[in-house]
DNA sequence: AGCCGGTTATTAGGTCCCTAACTATATAGT
DNA sequence: ACTATATAGTTAGGGACCTAATAACCGGCT
């Protein structure tokens, strides 16, 4: 693997870096990119995407669910939900239904075949999460939790208005 | 990058995870995403994306590069980097030219225009990034950076592979 | 009752990323 | 030298994500 290195000039083009500062943020992304890209390829088989998967999840630990709720949850625009949910609905993995109470909004809820396919791939994806993080401590591992806290924290708290 | 979300009961029918790893996991990848964000939104007025960004910080560095080997460094497919390429010379940030040592093969370098670009892209960003990591210690952050480097290094033996 | 700002979902158009298949070139084995 | 295999870059097609615009609907205010 290779890590990702600073060059020798970069003070000289950017003094006002903290080298340390740019390492962590780089080293977040890659290793985050790195993960993610292993878990999509364990669930092409499945038919599912992360994402779709992440729906799945929702829609089963909290019951029917609007697309805006789903948005808000994943963090993604109410635009990519109805993309989504399309693309779920077509491969039988959920349901639309009108929401009586409110006319513009709908309820999306798991179908039997999406919870099959769920706990296919929680299954799968928590076997390899052991593996990924088993140089860890459960010491360090509640520390790397905590450090990631307190990075959202203070990214979510530094950009508030743009949320 | 992918926007993911961790929902409060997740293990409410998977008993069977490791709960800490998960979290581990899908924090890093919540972090990764979030900062992700914030550095697309901070890139947009230069009329570059992260990943172009990326791409130039990479030919600036390290010099004229192939598209295979910027591929390694962002870990994308090398069909990706035909498209970031593409998108950046469409910009004139970047140049094309032949590999006089292998006809397969091109190289890629970065314009002046790419370097005005680049710096101040980097400037903008790298000031960010002290914002962001700012309740970290500077030991907090070696010991941040260098548990994602354990992780790259246990994903990529345990997937070697599929590289 | 009627208007109006806010919300719900969708669509259109664009970017980034993927896999699979293709062309051209390089290299290794016979 | 010849063939088989591997590698470099591109293309085609698809998924997930975004912003901006749209249509339908909700609720509060006059």
């Amino acid at each position: 693997m290779k890590k990702i290195e600073m060059p020798a000039d970069y003070y000289a083009q950017t003094p006002d870096a903290n080298v340390r500062a740019t390492e962590a943020v780089m080293n977040t992304i890659k290793t985050a990119d790195l993960i993610f890209d292993r878990i999509g390829r364990l669930l092409r088989p499945l038919n599912v995407s992360a994402a779709g998967g992440l729906v799945l999840g929702i829609l089963r630990d909290h019951g029917a669910t609007s697309p805006s709720e789903l948005g808000q949850r994943l963090i993604v625009t109410r635009a990519t939900v109805t993309g989504l949910i399309d693309s779920l609905e077509r491969r039988g993995f959920v349901r639309r239904s009108a929401n009586p109470d409110d006319r513009r909004s709908l309820m999306v809820e798991i179908t039997p075949d999406g919870l099959v396919v769920l706990q296919k791939l929680r299954t799968l994806v928590h076997r390899h999460e052991q593996d990924w993080m088993r140089s860890f401590s459960d010491a360090e591992l509640r520390t790397y939790i905590e450090m990631h806290h307190r990075i959202q924290q203070t990214v979510t708290t530094l950009t508030a208005d743009v949320d």
